[in-house]
DNA sequence: ACCAATTCTCTCGCTGAACGAGAGAATAAC
DNA sequence: GTTATTCTCTCGTTCAGCGAGAGAATTGGT
C-alpha cells in the first residue's frame, strides 16, 4: 500500500521531467504527450489522424487543430490527405520529432538501465509483472469511477 | 528497457485517472496536484505557505495566488496569517479536502491491494526496491538535463 | 533607533491553450 | 440523388499562468 505512494511519486517525477524538457524546447506538456503518442503509433505501424490524436489526449476538435498547428509550425509533424478517404488527414512524424523523442527518453533510459544491473532476470520479471498488474488496476479504477 | 515504456504507460494511466477525477469534481489538474501536495505535507506535519506550494508545482507567484484562490473558493483550504512571521500565509487543508483525497486514492488503492495478493513479501520488496531506484534515476535524469 | 535590503504575498495587464458551437468538405446509405 | 454520417477546421470566448511590479512585514548593518 505504500507502493501506491511510491508509484505516485514516480509519476510525479516523470511528469516534472517531461514538463521541464518541454519547457526547454519551447513546447507545452500537451505537445510532448502528443509527440509520445505519435511516436508510439509510428513504432506500432499505425496511422494517426487528428481525430484519433485528440481522442487519445482528451482534447476538443478545436484544441486538436491548434495542437497540430503548433506541431506543424515546429516542423515535427506534417499533414497529408488520405487518398483512400479524403475526409481524413494523416499525421506523419518528421525525423526531427524522432530525434527529439530520443533526446527526451535517452537520459531516462540510460539512468534506468544502470539501475537494472542490480536486479537479476527473475527480479526484473517480477517487477514487470507487478507494473503490468498496476497498469490494469489503474485502468480498472478509471473504469469503475465513471 | 521495455520497463521504461511500462513505467511510462503507468504514469500516463495515472495522469488520465487524475485528470478525469479532477474534471469530475470541477477542478483542474493543477488543483489536484496542489491538493496531493498539501495532504502529503499535512501528513508529514509540515506547514505550507503559498510560496512553498508554488515552488513545488513550478508556478509563478501570480499563478499560485490564483490557485490558492480557487482552492479557497472551493472550501478545500483556508488562509491564516502566521503570527510568528506576519509576512507569511499558512495554508490549512479542510476536512473536505481530506475526504476528496481519499475518494481519489481509495479506488486506486483498492485495486492495487487486490493485485498485491498475487505477490509474496519478497517479491513486493523487490518491486519496492526497483521503484525506489527508478525514482532516483528519474531525479538524476532531471538533474543532468539542466 | 533608523534606513536599507530581503522576503513574502498579492494586483494588474496580457498571452495563449482549450472549449462550445457550428460551418465546410468528403464519403456512405438508402 | 438526396439524406445522413464522418471527418477537419474556423470563430468567438473563457480562464490558467506569466512578467512586472506594488504593498506589507522582517532582518541586518551602522
Amino acid at each position: 500500500m505504500d507502493l501506491v505512494h511510491l508509484l505516485r511519486a514516480v509519476t510525479v517525477e516523470f511528469d516534472l521531467l517531461g514538463a521541464e524538457f518541454a519547457a526547454r524546447h519551447g513546447l507545452h506538456p500537451t505537445d510532448l504527450r502528443a509527440l509520445v503518442h505519435l511516436l508510439d503509433a509510428a513504432r506500432a505501424g499505425e496511422t494517426v489522424t487528428p481525430g484519433r490524436l485528440g481522442a487519445a489526449l482528451r482534447l476538443n476538435s478545436a484544441g486538436t487543430t491548434g495542437l497540430v498547428d503548433r506541431l506543424e509550425r515546429l516542423g515535427l509533424v506534417a499533414r497529408t490527405r488520405d487518398d483512400r478517404d479524403r475526409r481524413r488527414v494523416l499525421l506523419t512524424v518528421d525525423e526531427k520529432a524522432v530525434g527529439l523523442g530520443w533526446s527526451f527518453f535517452g537520459p531516462l533510459i540510460g539512468a534506468l538501465v544502470g539501475t537494472a544491473d542490480d536486479f537479476d532476470a527473475a527480479e526484473l520479471a517480477t517487477v514487470r509483472r507487478y507494473l503490468t498488474a498496476a497498469l490494469a488496476a489503474a485502468a480498472a479504477a478509471r473504469e469503475s469511477a465513471d
